[in-house]
DNA sequence: ACCTGAACACCGTTCAAGT
DNA sequence: ACCTGAACACCGTTCAAGT
């Protein structure tokens, strides 16, 4: 019951030298995506990749950690989509993008979103001896991609010239807001999430928009 | 080791005829506030009362009907908090004070609202046979009050005579945007939540406006 | 009706032992 | 170094039995 996987089996040793640590990595991800967090079990993780259940505390120090790691990872993958977008241009149209391809990555990921925000970033004000740094590190790093964008932005006047960061915690509130909104299935009707999230960006730009825009209402 | 609390015994018989699904609630609810959800255990809970573990299953179908509970308590507390905040004055102060009190509740009990929002409500989507009805109900509750308030204030048009829906999700988003922010530990400073609370109110209602306010620039 | 106590299947984690 | 197998303490849940 446990050689019949049609893993491909060229390497000679299945799972040494450090890449059990990724397939590990890998196997947690699925299982998260295919049925939540709540149905994850170092058991079975290890018996899908026919190793001993407890092998997996050579590479993490427990469950918590494990997680913690998938959490970076999809702050990794998140930051890559926003420079992605913000790159694509660099003016207003890409960094309302960067809020598309934000929601766009929670609705896609729902389960993965969840861990990345679940509670292991939490610890952060108590002893900080749970704390993975990181984790921690990644997140701040998606953070840095939006609030750079920002101050471009208000370099070229096009944007409030307030805190930047101040102003990058209110956007990632917005679309952060907007994507738990939608993951949560608070939203029923399909492309509603989509609509609130044009909307949101919409209102965003109203609300931290130059006080004096470039192209007054000159034809009235 | 289970007579020596000091729980007042006046009352003949101690958790019968249904105070037990209240006293179960209320200790759920005062474990989740001191050491988080994962820290709940049906066992304890039920230790803690001097009741047999399984007897909760008089009065849950399960944990996460138990936690259903407490999430749903939990909007009830939100939705009269709003409702209060903006019953003071029925103006756009008030309806900014319930951003204050939606932001207020969610730091001062991190772990109920994080439970309000853990994927109790992301069932949804499902079969809709796991879904708890009292949950979305008072969810929705908490929502309407929100949409009124905007409604009241679109009617004195004082904001965007937009879908009243859409933008009570896109308010929403935001103050929860703020809430999950300050509540994950990302915002560590001391008066940081409350600072970017404010900010978020005052880019809120930027954004939100009606296009022409009522005081155009006279005086330049 | 409501509660109990024993039992079941499962979990994360530890640790001495193997290679 | 890396992995194993048995064991430990714990969990949610079921169910026949008590009152």
């Amino acid at each position: 019951m446990s050689r019949s996987r049609p893993q491909t089996r060229v390497s000679v040793r299945p799972y040494h030298h450090g890449n059990l640590r990724r397939a590990l990595l890998h196997e947690a991800l699925t299982t998260i995506r295919k049925d939540g967090v709540e149905a994850l079990t170092l058991r079975e993780i290890g018996a899908r990749l026919g190793v001993s259940r407890t092998a997996l505390y050579r590479h993490f120090a427990d469950k918590r950690a494990l997680l913690a790691a998938v959490a970076t990872e999809g702050f990794r993958t998140l930051r890559q989509r926003l420079v992605a977008a913000w790159e694509d241009g660099r003016d207003r149209a890409a960094f309302e993008a960067m809020g598309v391809a934000y929601v766009g990555f929670a609705v896609a990921n729902p389960a993965h979103y969840r861990v990345m925000f679940g509670s292991a970033l939490a610890a952060k004000a108590d002893d900080a001896k749970t704390v993975d740094c990181d984790l921690v590190d990644e997140a701040e790093g998606a953070f840095q991609a939006l609030v750079d964008a920002l101050a471009t932005l208000q370099r070229e006047a096009s944007v409030r010239q307030e805190d930047t960061v101040t102003m990058a915690r209110y956007v990632w509130a917005v679309v952060h807001g907007v994507a738990m909104l939608g993951i949560d299935g608070q939203i029923s009707e399909p492309g509603a999430v989509e609509q609130l999230t044009s909307y949101a960006i919409e209102r965003l730009r109203t609300g931290i928009a130059a006080v004096e825009p470039a192209a007054p209402r000159r034809r009235h």
